[in-house]
DNA sequence: TTAAGACAATTGTATAATAAAAAATGCCGC
DNA sequence: GCGGCATTTTTTATTATACAATTGTCTTAA
């Protein structure tokens, strides 16, 4: 195996193999042995073994002696980190990740929106409206609109103030990019950007309640439009 | 390094590891390098570089030739990985984080109600009232009633049909641990059987939005417990 | 003073050999 | 035939060693 831009053997093992488990590349045929890796990939043991061992901390893999190595069921793996998270976007589209990613949102955003309203200095604020700003200055342009609209939201769980919020921006960044894959089948939808100055406004106010419902009212149509939109019928 | 109680070698010195950095043991000193972990530990150059990889998969480490082994800044952590999460309940105790703990459940637990009200089956609403009767038959013992509070939680949890909320098991099993540190020392208060119970109702009534809000204000008063009482004061 | 080059320290990679675990196999006595 | 026990075999776990790659540091010369 040949190291590519800049990355270890390692961590470009660790890379391929992370994507292929997760999307479901060995589900049937059950993982390879690590001589088997090592001649797959042509790779050393020693990295062979510590790109495995490094999925086992994920909560991907397991091995034991004679049994081999296998992947573990989806519900042991570590779906919070940030590399399985972002593994997660490789695979084919799936209606039902995008629901649950959104229904994690649902759940830490209006909160994470209340605490910034009680805790937000001068310049969580400010990267807040920079992300609103950019919203609105780029409406056109569909990528720059969207690193916008994840500022946006990265920035509000950075203004909480508390540590474990933050980690899932990797979760909101992967939610957001799924989701132009949907509303833009949805013909004439846009994020809308009064209600994202809502929660701005209220951050500024203090409003720790308002903040927390303008929030929920964002991801509550994101919901929505999700079970409006079901992929098997058309649109 | 002798193998103790069933664990490999690798993963015992994962273990120590990450223990002590969670505590703060390597904070001034810088972590050592591989040469000196082999020392210390009396580990083979394997172990301890396969121990080092898990704990830069957790965010907690990073290496670079020449430079060595770094403890990463808490930022780069992965707070949720239910290892660094129990690793951190080892460490002195802290309102901070006990505070930050409870903010997650704050946002996660009334959700994943709601969740569980518009979904669960017969089999979860058993569990969640298996555990709501633990916590009403063994009010007096305090290891059993936790146990059973602790199971209350995780059940809705999984009744959620959500497997990323079901990643914070070992959050919250931690916290509702770290929280009997603080209640103990607030005269007569013990967890709120009727309000637990107001949950279970609203659920079993597939009363999402009640669920939500019995969830909501039993997290509230968990809060307002943590605010009132200031370690540093005394109660 | 600065830049080029040599040096050194540390992690990264490769390989070989042995140990330990556990499943599979075969053997034996009955 | 069949149950139980010893043996074999497969696979990961561990140890040891050597060399490569990276990068900070020092030296030296222009």
């Amino acid at each position: 195996m040949r190291t590519q831009h800049g990355v270890s053997l390692t961590y470009g093992l660790l890379e391929t193999l992370g994507q292929s488990i997760v999307s479901g590349h060995y589900d049937g045929s059950g993982f390879p042995t690590e001589a088997e890796l090592c001649q797959q990939f042509s790779a050393s043991r020693t990295v062979a073994r510590e790109a495995v061992k490094m999925l086992t901390a994920k909560g991907l893999l397991s091995a034991r002696p004679r049994q081999g190595t296998k992947v573990e069921p989806v519900s042991r793996w570590n779906l919070l980190d940030p590399d399985v998270t972002r593994w997660l976007m490789e695979r084919p589209f799936s209606n039902t990740i995008y629901r649950e990613f959104t229904e994690v949102r649902l759940a830490i955003e209006p909160v994470a929106a209340a605490l910034a309203a009680q805790h937000a200095d001068r310049k969580d604020i400010k990267a807040i409206r920079d992300g609103l700003n950019g919203m609105r200055d780029h409406a056109a342009e569909h990528d720059q609109a969207l690193a916008a609209d994840i500022e946006f939201h990265v920035a509000i769980l950075r203004a909480s103030g508390n540590p474990f919020f933050w980690q899932l921006r990797e979760l909101i960044n992967t939610a957001l990019r799924l989701s132009i894959g949907v509303t833009n089948k949805i013909s004439g939808h846009t994020a809308s950007i009064p209600a994202h100055e809502a929660v701005l406004i209220a951050i500024e106010k203090g409003d720790a309640d308002g903040a927390l419902h303008a929030m929920r009212a964002i991801l509550l149509e994101s919901l929505e439009l999700i079970k409006t939109y079901d992929p098997a019928v058309g649109e």
